[in-house]
DNA sequence: CCCGAAGTGCCACCGAGTGCCAAGTGTGCC
DNA sequence: GGCACACTTGGCACTCGGTGGCACTTCGGG
């Protein structure tokens, strides 16, 4: 079931129908990538299964990297959102570790678990995908880090303290994922995150 | 003066030129991107100002964005060459920033300050050279940590602290050079970086 | 029912990067 | 000096991701 209102509004249909495209287009794409690898998959590949021309592609996405890389951006936004509602006397590193949960949700989600999995072989085999997953890391990071400032009551841009916690949990959180990965999912990502992030407790 | 001998063996001819080549080429074209931004200066514009085909150009880069990020390659050996110097009972922490000091060191040359925030102002206004810059990092960390977990005695791949540690470590290093740069170097660099890494102290 | 805005297809185009082949350039050896 | 050989270079045609421009359709609201 879609969610049809936002905060008591309405979605238009056109942005209903834009997103469906998009979905559509994505599962497609990811199952062809999955299948004869990404670079191998061109966009006229893509659009002659789609049944679309490539000028109305890049209407939907800006790139090529979009398709595989789109639903990081969603994650950061849920990110900060969940370290929002952390309660503000928390330390932050615990807050940090709360908040990462949506992430392990995400990548714990067993509907998913098969296509996740997927992708993050298709990122792993690509160095221009594995570049922009972590650029997109790195605009997260840049948000959490302002939340970190104004939370930990280090108000002034020049102490490099809070951007350098926030890209250390994002150092777990990308330990953890990777080792998950390598190790075939044998434990629990929550558990491999809390050992990485114990191994690192802010003084 | 150029080292013509290295570990007692001397460099070929052709290998000499070719690095000089490429330094000339890497010098041409960062005065361009400058001057007329990155994604403003095409490759033929390189060449012509450079008097070469394009063809010959991409036998000497693999890539247009190798030319800025050419020098990351390099700075990652050195560093994984100082911590392979430290001493192995040194805390690794410690290590970890006094290895650092290559970095540092790097971006503290004065005669090349100008060049190099320049290029810095040219990586942080494209976001492909930003993911490009992160990817090599990653690179470099992969590396640290694989050192790190030797030096940790923990073997096992399955223990994702060692990545964990390593990641921080960087993201310190990333901090300090990014306040580094947003205060026009106000403070020093080593200074920066000795306060985001006493924020973190691995446990 | 009509008007305007958004969506779409098509085509030409650009820039990065590669494969291929022919011609140039130097180096060592006789 | 001349020959053979390895290496370098240039030029060309090509692929692929991505954009600009324009004409056409579709759809929703007054």
């Amino acid at each position: 079931m879609v969610d049809i209102m936002v905060h008591g509004n309405p979605i238009p249909v056109r942005e209903r129908t834009r997103r469906a495209m998009r979905a559509e287009l994505t599962l497609l794409a990811q199952d062809l990538f999955a299948a004869k690898g990404y670079d191998q998959t061109t966009i006229e590949d893509l659009v002659a299964a789609a049944g679309m021309s490539k000028r109305t592609f890049f209407r939907y996405f800006t790139s090529k990297e979009d398709l595989v890389l789109g639903k990081y951006e969603l994650l950061a936004d849920r990110l900060t959102e969940a370290i929002t509602a952390r309660p503000r006397e928390e330390p932050v590193w615990e807050s940090l570790r709360r908040a990462f949960d949506v992430i392990v949700e995400f990548f714990d989600d067993e509907r998913q678990l098969a296509r996740t999995l997927a992708m993050e072989k298709v990122i792993c085999a690509n160095p221009a995908l594995s570049a922009g997953e972590l650029e997109r890391m790195a605009r997260a990071q840049e948000q959490l880090a302002d939340l970190l400032r104004d939370r930990m009551g280090r108000p002034s841009p020049a102490d490099p303290t809070p951007a350098a916690i926030a890209g250390a949990a994002l150092s777990c959180l990308i330990a953890a994922k990777k080792t998950w990965i390598a190790t075939s999912q044998s434990r629990p990502f929550g558990e491999l995150l809390d050992e990485a992030m114990a191994a690192l407790r802010p003084a």
